[in-house]
DNA sequence: CCCTCCGCGATTTGATCATATTATGGCGCC
DNA sequence: GGCGCCATAATATGATCAAATCGCGGAGGG
């Protein structure tokens, strides 16, 4: 009856598995994902591979690279301007819509989340930073109780996975400054409003720095 | 070398029969839709018609019904909120980088289009009018290329589907106006932001209509 | 004489299928 | 009305076929 969340499917695993690799920069653009290597690596068949390569490449975290072939998808500046676009768009209309939801305990764990990923901060840990950013924005739009905007943004993190890495190996985090602070204290204040313009001006701080690193206007 | 324009793979084909079911209106929200089934209906095995569905779930064309079962979504007020707050975003702006990079070809391939559309709207071809419609607005957006904004406005686009086939069943054609002729001569004048507003207009009706349908505010 | 380019074949990889296995949902029985 | 059996459908595997890539060898030109 639960099988579906004690026993997973093993094509959900291997998604998992890779979307987590993605996300979280373990994957370089342009790198070629292979069934078989996957296979190799997961363990399973071919089939449950296929699916979380087809699923993935739906999503846009893979690429078809013409033959049959698929691989992490490079950033270009043209793409990139999609991608704010679209996140500066949603993301705090998610945020307004999860504020006012909001209950006391949802707050505190927020508030937990980002204690978590100032302590990483402190501790120079990139990728600790990076899941509980993460664990902290989705947390949050997770409360909005969205079936359309919340999806479309999972795939628009997707793509920008393996940029963060690349600029975060060059920083470290003690350029990392965020406007969660600002988020709560909306929240807590019960104004929607005040919150997304928090979240707006903390993803736009994270586009100022991918700008900035590659020369894009 | 060409094999994949001459020759689909059959996940592609089993994809592109359903998708394209899903958004003309031949599957009803909350139809079932089951491998075995479709195993039998495209003479295939189950390998590709797994994959068929992995990829529309991800695009949220198909919805898991929880037990490792899928079905049509079923639209709600709140969901169909969510879906107008995008298009209203995303298409006037596909629409915008559209036009500017618009050839006179591209102008005139799209008046043949709209053409088509009228004339299927005059004999009454709801059918013929959904295609036509679909038809002209992305060939339009296909101009801006872009590889963010569009595929998620063709998801935009599938949660759409089941909706328009029971709207257009009560109301039929005659009802069906459109500011196609504004996105067009906007075009050819070269005005990239009237035709963004042209395109926002004209999928403003839509939203309209739905929305009166239903007891929608 | 050496360098380059073209073509061919071996190997790797992807696509599809048939089949076994497992879980779920329905139905009858107690 | 609850519980266990059975039919059905989904999951996963390994095998088989097809296609594309990579490497090597030879021919031609500089």
């Amino acid at each position: 009856m639960l099988s579906s969340l004690n026993n997973p499917p093993a094509h959900e695993i291997v998604y998992r598995q890779i979307r987590d690799k993605i996300l979280f920069g373990d994957l370089t653009p342009g790198q070629a994902v292979t069934i078989q290597g996957l296979v190799a690596e997961c363990g399973v068949s071919m089939t449950p591979v296929r699916e979380a390569i087809r699923r993935l490449t739906a999503e846009g975290a893979l690429e078809f690279q013409g033959n049959r072939r698929v691989c992490v998808p490079r950033m270009t500046e043209a793409r990139f301007a999609e991608l704010t676009f679209a996140r500066d768009m949603i993301e705090p209309k998610l945020a307004e819509m999860a504020a006012e939801k909001a209950t006391v305990q949802d707050i505190d764990a927020l508030r937990g989340i980002d204690d978590a990923l100032n302590a990483a901060i402190d501790l120079g840990d990139v990728k600790g930073y990076m899941r509980e950013n993460h664990r902290f924005h989705f947390y949050l739009y997770a409360l909005a109780d969205s079936n359309i905007l919340l999806p479309i943004t999972e795939t628009l993190w997707l793509r920008f996975g393996p940029l963060y890495r690349i600029i975060s190996g060059k920083y470290g985090t003690e350029s990392l400054i965020d406007r969660h602070d600002e988020a709560i204290h909306a929240l807590r204040a019960g104004n929607a409003a005040l919150c997304a313009e928090a979240i707006r001006a903390d993803i736009a701080q994270g586009f100022a720095i991918v700008r900035e690193n590659f020369g894009w206007t």
